[in-house]
DNA sequence: CCCATCTTGAACTGGCCGGTTCAAGATGTG
DNA sequence: CACATCTTGAACCGGCCAGTTCAAGATGGG
């Protein structure tokens, strides 16, 4: 297995992010991630860089994949705010669902261990964790929702969100997480028609 | 400074508590404890335990200490439950503003590290999670709230007080965190009426 | 005054850490 | 076949880790 051909640096790199995503980056050795993406200590080095780079990949990919599959969501259901906010739920307790999938969120997590990540590190994951919230309001202000509701709402619906990677970490059913969702989602349906 | 007095146990978990809080389970050393103790290595050992019980103590602390404010705050107002609510919000935004104590919170960030904690510790900090939400509980039922309103109305402040610990380990400042509670409590405050 | 008691600092162990280097070998090309 | 290219495994480095042990010293009681 050399000469000219090469491992699937994307596949790796998935391995990775689970790896990541799983144990968080303290409890993560460069063996751990050589063990996860199947690849030598000697080839992680030379094709996906030392551990904070590739750490920053990692959160980079994370927040692209799930970043596109919130857009698509809030962008399919842009004129009915409370199906807007149904689909981006949706799609958290799905990627939570997937059993293939750590439980929690790379981004929530990372946040929580800002203290102790690098600086660069650090600002992606504040960056990515705010992007959430900004994703929801041009959602809502695209359904035509005045601009302080549409602030007030995504500010609230991203907090939900971010409560959701904590209780499934805790190990939540997936009914319980549904219950959250369903609150949310309803208290918001009562506080629209006051507001407008 | 031996013979037959000691150095006060109380403020030494204090600091201890203090000091996992800040960088987590997984990135605070026996070496960092006892910095932030001031106590010798040997001390810790003889004194507080290893770093596992040394932990477990932590939380057990935390879990007591602010548990009291959080039922103290909600019986206070027992018979209101939206005014419980605000108060209980309140001891999580009074413990976040404090600039002598770490952002975030110490069971929502263990509850985030579950995958690489001890059994033990991982049972304690899902317990102590859930035990949040049984407070909620409990204060609603007391104030004549309906079992299912109050589980649910539970289960979604006890959400957003846990993101509140995410939001402010990303260094979301007090306002942000206040419009997050105000939004919440609206949003409750609205779907009360509704409800009965 | 003297001794039992407790703390303290330091050393040490065995192991894993992140990070780097290098020779050996597999591979496809010419 | 011969060669250049890339991967691989293994070893090594300095350092920090958790955990333990022990002699020296400070203290208070008798």
């Amino acid at each position: 297995m050399a000469g000219k051909k090469q491992f699937d640096v994307d596949t790796a790199l998935d391995a990775a992010m689970i790896q990541f995503w799983r144990a968080g980056y303290a409890d993560t050795s460069v063996d751990d991630l050589s063990r996860a993406t199947g690849l030598n200590r000697s080839s992680i080095y030379s094709s996906l860089g030392d551990k904070d780079t590739l750490f920053l990949r990692c959160l980079d990919r994370y927040a692209a994949r799930y970043g596109e599959k919130y857009d698509a969501a809030l962008s399919c259901a842009a004129s009915e705010p409370l199906a807007a906010v149904r689909a981006f739920f949706d799609v958290t307790l799905g990627r939570i669902a997937d059993p293939g999938l750590p439980d929690g969120c790379l981004i929530a997590q990372s946040v929580m261990a800002i203290p102790v990540l690098s600086p660069a590190v650090a600002a992606q994951a504040r960056k990515a964790l705010g992007f959430q919230r900004l994703r929801l309001r041009a959602a809502l202000k695209a359904g035509r929702m005045a601009d302080q509701d549409a602030e007030a709402f995504a500010v609230h619906a991203a907090a939900v969100n971010q409560s959701l990677a904590v209780m499934s970490r805790a190990g939540a059913s997936p009914a319980q997480l549904l219950t959250v969702v369903d609150v949310a989602v309803d208290a918001l349906a009562q506080a629209l028609p006051a507001r407008d």
